[in-house]
DNA sequence: CCTACCGATCGGTAGG
DNA sequence: CCTACCGATCGGTAGG
């Protein structure tokens, strides 16, 4: 009689095929991750799988949405409890080298597979990568400048260079970790990302 | 009579069909490349694409391999002339900006796209892939190693800590060229690799 | 959510 | 180097 089960078996259903699309997306790639191949791992048919987004597209949209929103939770929630400036910069950086060596998703950073994947084309889901890339790119720079107005980093240091210089160390070892398996990577991302921030000041 | 004719025509196709792989192949990725766009592009069949390499993967390993002796030619050569050490690190990076500025590979740069792609998967590509990245790294450490041996770099600077930064400000700034469309990345990432290296010394 | 099916394309081969 | 073809798989739809 209640609508509440099924509509509850179809949300957890999409939320697996999602999760599905992730993790496979994150080995190999988004846009390889086939509706068949996708369809035997969570049981179901082809119909079923593209009956709950309408088209493969729409699909990648549900599993970038799906990876940004882990991201953030990964990364961006812990460190937002901290005092913004250079005390969350530092706190961004050690959730985020901590997301990597956990991996999180099988295959390594969803996002980067994704930006490198899609930056030669052109659509939604390029759109969508670029956008998420984008507002951390913002996120980034808005604390180092709240750290620079506070006095926490040196006057004439760059919000948006800062920003810069920190994606690309994540990247680094990202790729350090997924195509050179070296466990040295995070330490050296670590060096490296201390560098760019110095050191963190205690407080008081 | 001579055979010099068509040997040289044969080359000269093989040559064609890995250009056009190794420029759709950065655009779009090396897998997502089918023989049969290949064919259609350099105006041959199916069979004539393969049969020049025997399978897809062989011609992923010939497209891999003139991609690589392309930035050889593009950032090694030229700043192989300067002196060993920072001055050659210097223009090594002067070069490898400019690689990238001028976007030699139409989708930027070949290797970084293809380590993103391969680095969750398995097989003589991925391997080929990491092979030649840690081959650059090991240039990049040497020639950061005899800068240090030099005293043109602090005692206790490490030389694979410093190819580690040069390779994630070259990462990034590719993804800001092609994901961002960002005409800064390059001035960024110069900056950046200026801070690792220091200031270049004037010699006398 | 399923089965059954569509036309297109995939990598690769046979035969010349 | 070509035409013609192989079985497999692609994204997606019809119909229930």
């Amino acid at each position: 009689m209640s609508p509440r089960s099924s509509a509850h078996d179809a949300a957890a259903t999409r939320t697996a095929i999602v999760a599905e699309a992730v993790a496979l997306g994150s080995v190999e790639g988004l846009e390889s991750v086939s509706i068949g191949r996708l369809a035997d791992r969570v049981g179901m048919s082809k119909a079923g799988v593209i009956g709950r987004f309408g088209s493969k597209e729409a699909l990648q949209l549900a599993a970038l949405e799906s990876a940004i929103a882990t991201f953030t939770h990964e990364v961006w929630e812990p460190a937002a409890r901290t005092e913004p400036g250079l005390a969350r910069l530092h706190a961004i950086v050690d959730a985020w080298l901590s997301y990597l060596e956990r991996d999180v998703f099988p295959g390594g950073c969803f996002l980067t597979a994704a930006a490198c994947e899609w930056d030669g084309r052109a659509g939604p889901v390029r759109a969508a990568v670029e956008a998420g890339l984008a507002r951390w790119q913002g996120v980034l720079g808005r604390e180092a400048a709240t750290a620079i107005a506070g006095g926490e980093l040196p006057a004439d240091a760059d919000p948006r260079q800062i920003a810069f210089e920190l994606g690309a160390i994540a990247m680094a070892v990202n790729q350090g970790r997924q195509l050179g398996r070296d466990e040295a990577a995070v330490p050296r991302g670590r060096r490296a990302m201390r560098r760019v921030l110095g050191p963190p000041r205690t407080p008081g």
